[in-house]
DNA sequence: TAGGTACATTGCAATATTACGATGATAGAT
DNA sequence: ATCTATCATCGTAATATTGCAATGTACCTA
């Protein structure tokens, strides 16, 4: 059926798949690398940077602001993107948080 | 068309985006909470706990034990799943990693 | 106004994901 | 050997994602 059942979930869970996803294809995670090794802002001569169209470019885009990783701000006839600082720290918390809860059970796990 | 173009990427990127796939379903991020919470290792009785059929959650756990998180041995005839220590602690600091390339530009970013 | 540049959006084709019933496979109990 | 419990796999339907050409929109320039 290719739908996920959501309302199985806390709000918790569907944030962490939801912002999980953002990162769940190597061109936004190239393009988010790219926005933190220019740490100034850009704007779309990603296109030339990676090997995509245009296209899919703005797409991927749409979706790293649609969950608020990144924003865009008019510059002219071009537009800058740049990360987001206090959702990039939110996200960074959250999976902290994730992560940390691994307690090493030492050889008796399995 | 479907199909990611992950030649266009490097294999660090391509990584961290199979990883964050593995997260990017909450079920997949509730069977992974379960198993941190429970700390010891734990069977398939996910199945009464998420909401999921039998099959569903079998496939969810073989999605997360490919990308490594999670690993299975066999305890009479059920299964306990627990996290794999070394795994998590490598996509923790690939995480990290990420998350720290972060430099506030104060406020003359965009 | 007309033309060009920079993105966004639309529409479509190809592929991937999600979900589950049905069916296998294996281990322990009767 | 037969039954049952537990989990994996197969097959299939519904939906989502990926990618791009074509088109739309907004801005700048001449």
């Amino acid at each position: 059926m290719g739908i996920t059942k959501t309302d199985l979930f806390d709000s918790k869970q569907n944030e962490l798949a939801i912002v999980s996803k953002a990162f769940a294809h190597p061109a936004r995670v190239a393009i988010v690398q790219y926005l933190l090794k220019a740490n100034a802002c850009i704007n779309g001569d990603l296109v030339s940077e990676l090997g995509l169209a245009q296209a899919t470019i703005s797409q991927h885009l749409r979706e790293l602001k649609d969950v608020g990783i990144i924003q865009g701000s008019i510059e002219g006839s071009s537009i800058s993107y740049c990360i987001n600082p206090s959702r990039w720290l939110q996200i960074r918390n959250m999976l902290n948080e994730l992560f940390d809860q691994y307690k090493d059970c030492g050889d008796n796990c399995c």
